[in-house]
DNA sequence: ATTTTTATGATACAAGTGTACCATGAAAAA
DNA sequence: TTTTTCATGGTACACTTGTATCATAAAAAT
């Protein structure tokens, strides 16, 4: 082999343009010469890398789905030791809300995405269904944790539960994406919600009073 | 004028082929020369009675937002006249959410335009956040009827229970489109979700206490 | 009866698209 | 040193796109 030249870092360098043109443009508007252009390669390189557009687009999603992931363990990595679930969920909607351009770019990039999908058989409906579906047993795991901790009410179904936090984590983002409502609004909701789910009377759940 | 012809039935009739490309191939997909085909009339038609293709997916915003108005003063109206506020959300729930195949439909349309919206400036940011605006005005209206009725608890704020409904709507409605969760499960926590609200003790909210 | 307006058809045009193909420098393998 | 393999450039092809233009049947207005 000549050049030895590191493929993945080429790959991503090239997703990386990918990205900022479906920002920029939308998904629909992104074209294999712009993302030449953005990248400052030709357009031979984007095909070498990527084969053919449907490539492209299967290869930024999946990268999607693994940035993603990616911040998420590291914010939780990040948090103090003995943080509770409550504090542990918290994160997650930072995280997950469109409240700092780059949550707004992950939103708009996925939901793009589960758009396209939705008519596009090239882009495979498991591709856009297992984020959430990971993201969903994440979370109900959490909150099962929280009402063994007893921060949580034991009488909750945490699968109902989680279902329906995360829908309103998207519905919620899509609201602050298009201007109903601001990122802190629904920052606070969305922590008000989860409050609903406290284990009943006892300020401290750790002290069984 | 010569032939007479109804210029709105005309355009009614362009936009449901739009519509229905839409759906089976995606807002993205949808081609002047595609719409005049499954129209049955010729490509210079579509141009004449929407000028642009950019007049043509306003259009076709437009449309989506009145019919679903339509379909909801619809639905409300035929609820029978003792209805408690409860069933009219109710009955919101079953109309927002994506179980049959025109709620399938309006929720694709809604959330391709939503992420259009998020970058083409032809698709003007208050057209996109002016129906969501209606309907969260309309449900914390409904909220508060409820509340001086009895029928949810008092110390409820309206209006971010509202956007919290109507986020949730969304969410789940996104959950319900990609497969993660049936629709009957997401009608079934959406009225958990609304039982969570109500008064709390007194069978009978009339009667104070 | 002539003129004007309306609704429609056909088509041309420039631009952009994804993909395929041919060429080539350079580095590793022989 | 020759040969093979990899990384890249350039370009051509067949389509599709939105839009603009020219033409015309027919009906209303004059």
């Amino acid at each position: 082999m000549p050049k030895t030249v590191d493929h993945d870092e080429r790959r991503s360098m090239i997703l990386g343009a990918f990205v900022t043109l479906v920002v920029r443009d939308g998904l629909h508007a992104v074209s294999m010469r712009s993302v030449a252009a953005e990248a400052g390669i030709s357009l031979r390189l984007v095909q070498y890398y990527f084969k053919t557009k449907a490539g492209l687009k299967q290869s930024g999603l999946a990268m999607l789905e693994k940035l993603s992931s990616e911040r998420w363990e590291k914010r939780v990595g990040g948090l103090p030791e003995a943080s509770t679930v409550m504090e542990t969920l918290r994160a997650l909607f930072v995280e997950a809300l469109p409240t700092d351009k780059q949550g707004r770019e992950f939103h708009l990039l996925w939901t793009a995405y589960a758009v396209l999908g939705e008519t596009d058989p090239e882009i495979p409906n498991r591709m856009i269904v297992e984020g959430p579906h990971r993201l969903l047993r994440r979370v109900a795991s959490l909150l099962k944790q929280g009402q063994s901790l007893g921060e949580f009410d034991a009488e909750l179904d945490v699968d109902s539960e989680a279902v329906v936090l995360i829908g309103l984590i998207h519905g919620l983002g899509t609201a602050v994406m298009i201007g109903l409502k601001s990122g802190d609004v629904a920052l606070k909701l969305l922590i008000s919600h989860l409050d609903r789910l406290r284990a009943p009377r006892g300020p401290d759940p750790r002290v069984l009073r």
